[in-house]
DNA sequence: TCTAAATATTTTAAATGTCAAGTAAATTGA
DNA sequence: TCAATTTACTTGACATTTAAAATATTTAGA
């Protein structure tokens, strides 16, 4: 996964660390704008470190990758299924991507294309039997991998996380919508 | 990318909205445990949404990818240029992900390849003018994205968030260490 | 001095991801 | 009723990513 680790982030370090603390309008102006990059930077190595860490459980453990996870996850709370554009949305992928994951549990037997009978267009995915077996076993561990990564952070350390966290995904969300 | 939205934080919601708030310390523990896993679903959503809109922004407004644009990042700040390994370990991917990504780099004239004088297994790749000048240009613009994207968090609550996701990767760090 | 082990990088295969084009089907509106 | 438009999904090309294996070189130690 890449990351945007942009140089300037590291200048705004240095000028921060450096700045005689004086205090005029324009370098706190700055100081605040390199904050955004660092906080960033920050946020996509923590979030990549834990993401990585996930990945080679799932697959040390149950020989999965975590897009396939994904979707058996998706799939699990969806009883009668869902359709590829469904999946395209929650999974926040293309459909082109749901299409080859889907292909892959398929051969698997974790689930099944299902015709969709109000429109031949469409086709909609279901776990089967054995699939929802596995990932119960994978959510079981899964859960507690997650527990155990997120126990250096307390209730309170966490609520204010998530409310931090909600704050800027809804900024994010007005500023590209 | 993928996300590993397991179902268990969606039922840890459901849970959580319809507790009798008996307060009990078993459920206590239990909706505990669930937080994590909405705050994880919640960081990776977040993050998600974040690249996704600068890996976009990227490419519209300069043809480039986001790992590509991350390793120019690196090489900004070296000017003897770094060795394939410092790459990988700075750009945290493996080294046969540098490889190509150096090679696609070297292909469109933004860097050179030079063989190291100490080790002959080795090379340095570094920024040529033209790259060094096209990752100014992408810099400048890449950073006000970033921070119109955080625009909507003021200083303080940067700070907190800096400072959770600080402790959030030490635990981390140890926990896979 | 020489061999074994370690290191640096590349190559290969597989998986995931986007974008654009293609195909089939449904919807819209004249 | 029928043609144009839109929609659902797949396919193909390209990029990125990992893990493992291969190749070349350096280092360590007997």
């Amino acid at each position: 996964m890449a990351r945007d680790n942009c140089s300037s982030a590291d200048a705004a370090g240095r000028a921060l660390s450096r700045s005689d603390d004086s205090g005029d309008l324009e370098t706190r102006a700055t100081e605040a704008h390199h904050e955004s990059l660092r906080l960033w930077l920050r946020m996509l190595a923590c979030t990549n470190l834990i993401e990585t860490t996930i990945r080679q459980r799932l697959q040390a453990r149950f020989g999965t990758t975590l897009p396939r996870f994904d979707l058996l996850s998706q799939l699990e709370r969806a009883p009668n299924g869902l359709k590829m554009g469904e999946l395209s949305r929650r999974m926040m992928v293309t459909g082109g991507n749901v299409t080859g994951i889907a292909d892959a549990l398929e051969a698997e037997g974790l689930v099944t294309r299902i015709a969709d009978l109000t429109d031949r267009r469409a086709s909609r995915v279901k776990l089967t039997a054995g699939g929802r077996r596995l990932f119960q076993r994978m959510a079981g561990e899964h859960e507690q991998w997650v527990i155990e990564l997120f126990g250096g952070v307390d209730a309170s350390g966490k609520q204010q996380l998530g409310g931090l966290l909600a704050q800027l995904k809804q900024h994010v969300g007005r500023s590209i919508g």
